[in-house]
DNA sequence: TTGAAAGCGCTAACAT
DNA sequence: ATGTTAGCGCTTTCAA
């Protein structure tokens, strides 16, 4: 079929008004269901808008709304494994309202990241969204007093007035150790990250909590780095000690892995004699784990949609601040 | 007229002009280098430009150069691994020009697609960019006499008139190939993913190529998934098999990881036995690999900077159509 | 119920 | 060299 699309020159409220024979200001009152009119003449713009194929400038619209219809998503981790899940979720609740989500990579330079917030703040986005790599790191420019709604997720904010927004690490890992203890586990260890990450800590907390309210003693808690290489280092050496674990809670899917491959070189069966569990959920990683890894999914899909939603109330005027943190969901598969 | 002064909302080039005692036509020369103005007054505006913190709005701007500054970016992988260095580099090069970028998910949904994309439109975005997940999966919506620019990047765009931006696969494998030749492999074969991938097509091609020049009969060809598993079992069939080859090119890193485990754990020694190349080079799967894997990489990220660059020139008015390829990179590692 | 007109913040042609 | 003015495409009073 072919339409009378035209190419040069997209159609203005002009071409509409002069077409259906109004004023410029009816058709505005059509498009936007203001004002009073006829049912006559209402059907008969909208009509003339869909001929033409009229689309209205949301940026001529935007000099008196004052709102521009777009946000900012500040990103520190090079748009990372982490940034993506959480974009999805945010730009699906966001396009709902029409809502344009501006992407931008924040370097480590200061200059650099001012000068993306100026262009940011240039084309007057009405929100600025800031996600990070690891969630305790902090944007390297003052975000206060931008007279505009910030919120920070997967990433600590402590801009007073802020909104934060977080997976629950430490009932992540109380989902994790608890599953383990049903499934009649008794000495469960926790392999790690590094101390200093704030999500380390928690998620060793959840593990202690667990552990505590089933009357057990916490196994061996084990820091490193995050991968798969001090998975199978902190695995020999639990293996090896006196009093062998049959479960360990690690701190992300990597280590996990890392566990799952020493385990079976050692020649030990998993889950059968030692049981493991991830975090991330990290599907690729997870499904190629052997067994197939149960895993704790942080929902940063969910977490992204959660800001986006309060970010179009924020939009509106509603004010929101202090910590939010979301459930984690604990995935099962061959490895508990 | 004019009211008394606001202290809430940012300043206008009213305020400037104001305060520089000046007439806004005079700011707005000063502030865009345009038409001629005194050194002195230049100056003066420019600070008070400064001191005022002024930015002036880009939507007002719009209105007359018909120019927003965004782009649209769209991809059907849900923010996935391919996307996000296609993005940064995209991204890194157009802030450069001040030009934001909006990312919008891409459903399978055609009629959600086509209100993404009027979204976009009304936000007047100056051009388009297209990615996917795979590279020869095309747009579900026509993207034909929009009147803006247009380019597929890692996916294939067959609008005439298009410009489409692809990794070199052929050249990816030939690279791959060609550096365990002259490392001394007679044997190779080629294990890589489904045949209806055009990748996978380029890649054999390049494998057999780079075999013909060094006069050696290629090793078996074996199609599959992209997952370690199908690495796993091509591996096992190929060690069982009467001629075993000394090296074996992977269509991706997955494959190439299954098969360094089930070398390793057939007792077969990579490199020295068998060497392995990937494809990718996903850099957290090839170094928890071991050994540690030589893979292609695609340089994605220089591929969106290409974009970026080529969408500035289009914008400017720039023609350009047709598929450019980039070159990939071998970077070596353990495995060879 | 409709239209005319005054802007939103800015640029650019035209005066002075 | 600087100011004045007419818009860019749209919304929103205010008259008719």
């Amino acid at each position: 079929m072919t339409e009378p699309d035209k190419p040069r020159g997209a159609a203005t409220i002009h071409d509409v008004a002069r077409a259906a024979g109004v004023s410029i200001g009816t058709v505005s009152k059509a498009l936007n269901a203001t004002g009073s009119l006829s049912e006559n003449t209402r059907k008969r713009v909208m009509d003339t808008v869909r001929s033409l194929n009229f689309r209205p400038n949301t940026l001529a619209r935007s000099l008196h709304t004052g709102l521009s219809g777009s946000v900012g998503l500040i990103s520190n981790d090079s748009f990372g494994r982490f940034t993506m899940p959480i974009m999805e979720g945010l730009e699906g609740v966001l396009s709902q309202s029409s809502i344009g989500v501006f992407m931008v990579n924040a370097t480590d330079d200061a200059d650099r990241e001012r000068a993306h917030l100026d262009q940011l703040l240039a084309k007057q986005i009405d929100g600025l969204i800031v996600t990070a790599r690891r969630a305790d790191r902090r944007p390297s420019v003052d975000l206060r007093g931008l007279g505009l709604p910030v919120i920070y997720v997967f990433s600590q904010g402590d801009t007073p007035g802020g909104l934060t927004l977080l997976p629950d690490d430490q009932g992540g890992a109380w989902l994790a150790t608890d599953h383990l203890i049903r499934r009649g586990r008794r000495r469960i260890a926790h392999v790690t990250g590094p101390r200093d990450f704030e999500a380390v800590r928690l998620r060793a907390e959840g593990w202690r909590e667990a552990l505590a309210a089933a009357n057990l003693d916490p196994g061996p808690l084990m820091h490193g780095s995050w991968t798969e290489a001090w998975g199978r280092a902190a695995t020999a050496q639990l293996m090896s000690g006196p009093t062998r674990p049959d479960a360990i809670v690690c701190g992300n899917d990597l280590i996990a892995r890392g566990c799952a491959d020493a385990l079976r070189e050692a020649g030990i069966v998993c889950p059968t004699e030692v049981a493991l569990t991830g975090f991330d959920n990290w599907t690729v990683m997870a499904e190629a784990c052997r067994p197939a890894l149960t895993s704790v999914d942080m929902n940063l899909i969910q977490l992204g949609a959660e800001a986006g939603q309060k970010m179009t109330q924020m939009i509106k005027g509603a004010e929101a601040s202090g910590t939010l943190r979301l459930p984690c969901t604990l995935v099962v598969r061959d490895s508990t």
